[in-house]
DNA sequence: TCGTATGTTCGATCCTAATCGAACCTTACC
DNA sequence: GGTAAGGTTCGATTAGGATCGAACATACGA
């Protein structure tokens, strides 16, 4: 379906890509909701009416900042939070955005 | 000088428009600076050649996202980082984004 | 009062990113 | 193989923001 998956090192995420994934309203919303469901299938993760082409371009914007992983199961991509990956890498950033985000 | 500086009340500070602010690489740079430098005129902040009408619209974005406060001396504008209101409203956010700057 | 220094605001330009339909690719299933 | 479903990529459009010069406003000092 795609070639290889891009996924970021730990040692190779970087703040200003993190931050500049979170700033999108949307895309904060996603985040969040996989903080909230664990791991999801790409389709169900955002507004259902999303086009998914957006909702494609957005899991990317998010999986290259290093804010999520991509597995492939099939025809579908599962997709989760790389909370603890995140937490070492930058500890209590994504914790305070997640607090923050539910409060 | 000017009108009336607006600042955001402590409860009044969004998440999503402290991400915004701090998702711009100058900002980004400029926050942690003040961090570093405490409270500094505003002339100082960032490079020496950014054009002051430059300078003026990111501490603009940082003062109305609840970031910076801004005092009047004279014809000089001093900046601060709201940092203890910040880790009220968000805790651990800036405090977490500033060490994540400074590695 | 006249100039100078500090910032702000305005307006124009430019660039990036968000959005979304269409086409395409891969897998599953018959 | 044919078809359908899940996702990706492409291309076009659009909106928003970064940048910066120029004009303006304010405060201070000669």
């Amino acid at each position: 379906m795609a070639d290889a998956i891009y996924e970021p090192e730990p040692a190779a995420i970087e703040l200003g890509s993190v931050l500049d994934a979170l700033s999108d309203p949307m895309r904060l919303r996603m985040v969040a909701e996989l903080h909230a469901r664990g791991e999801v299938i790409c389709r169900t993760l955002g507004p259902a009416e999303m086009p998914k082409s957006t909702r494609s371009h957005h899991l990317k914007v998010l999986r290259e900042a290093g804010l999520t992983r991509t597995r492939v199961e099939g025809t579908e991509r599962h997709v989760r939070l790389r909370y603890t990956c995140l937490e070492n890498r930058f500890p209590g950033l994504l914790e305070s955005v997640l607090k923050a985000a539910a409060s």
